[in-house]
DNA sequence: ACCCAGGGTCGTC
DNA sequence: GACGACCCTGGG
């Protein structure tokens, strides 16, 4: 059944903002500007007015904790955006330029597969192998007469061969995939027990045993999963951004990963993931 | 047509 | 610890 919920129109939430920043690949914009969404089982449009944020589809269960939950809405924003600004000039502009960033609470297994298939990739393709796979080994959900398909569960992904991963243009992250899915079938690993552990270290070094798991992904994962926000994930558009600011080395390439993660920690401290986000998306959308 | 880069990771030296 | 290889696709 539709449901309907309704919010007032507050400075840090902007549609473009939210699901333009790199965090998510399954919300895609509508020819109204509305973007529409498929996550945790749900599937969702959300629609900026004047004064009003509406959201509306097919949920689960209560359409005002599901949003409140996955667009992290008591997480006053205001608040850390003040902290960040105050850091240095750099970061007071690409947060005016991202002012309506939010870090969603998404599903940690859908975060840790995708990342699994961002490694060495770009979003177009990343969005569509997404959205293929879903197609291919999630549930339908009709809403508005179109189809709309979630994200495979466990189970259902774990039916898909290394050739069929393949099939769907996974490249050579189709064993990556099918091995991480294994071990997570099998219980080697708990996605719901690691959610319990506070080290955020330990939790890292869990995830790098994962195959196609590397510092980058695992700390994405880390961050749009497990929202530890202390974490900083360094990719090249990050470490391009750190370099034009801050270290300034003719060749991008060569920037020391020690020296950005220094850096970032001892200017961001424990919003260092939300400065990456404001930082990256400044970045992206102005080169 | 051709080349290159893309939210890196892995195996090898 | 430093390379190079790696599927595939969109953009120059």
């Amino acid at each position: 059944m539709e449901q309907f919920y309704e919010i007032k129109k507050i400075d840090s939430f902007k549609l473009k903002h939210i699901f333009e920043c790199g965090q998510c690949f399954r919300w895609n914009k509508e020819a109204d500007g509305s973007y529409t969404g498929v996550f945790k089982g749900n599937v969702l449009n959300v629609k900026e007015e004047k004064e009003k944020i509406k959201f509306q589809g097919i949920c689960n269960c209560n359409i005002k904790d599901i949003v409140e939950d996955y667009f992290d809405l008591n997480t006053n924003y205001e608040e850390i955006k003040t902290k960040l600004r105050s850091v240095d000039d750099f970061l007071k502009e690409s947060i005016k330029f991202g002012n309506g960033i939010r870090i969603l609470n998404q599903d940690l297994w859908e975060v840790l597969i995708s990342f699994i298939i961002s490694a060495n990739n770009n979003i177009p393709r990343i969005k569509g192998i997404i959205e293929k796979m879903s197609c291919r080994y999630g549930k339908k959900i009709e809403y508005l007469g179109k189809d709309y398909y979630t994200f495979p569960e466990v189970e259902e992904l774990s039916k898909a061969s290394i050739e069929d991963l393949r099939q769907l243009g996974l490249g050579f992250r189709d064993k990556r995939v099918y091995e991480t899915t294994k071990i997570i079938k099998n219980g080697e690993v708990n996605l719901n027990k690691i959610k319990q552990i506070k080290d955020t270290n330990k939790v890292r070094e869990i995830l790098e045993d994962l195959p196609g798991v590397g510092p980058k992904v695992a700390d994405c994962v880390l961050l749009f999963g497990l929202k530890r926000f202390e974490v900083f994930p360094i990719d090249v558009w990050v470490r391009r951004v750190m370099n034009d600011l801050y270290i300034k080395n003719k060749d991008e390439t060569k920037v020391n990963k020690k020296e950005i993660e220094e850096l970032a920690k001892m200017k961001y401290a424990d919003l260092a993931g939300i400065a990456q986000q404001y930082l990256f998306y400044w970045k992206r959308e102005t080169a």
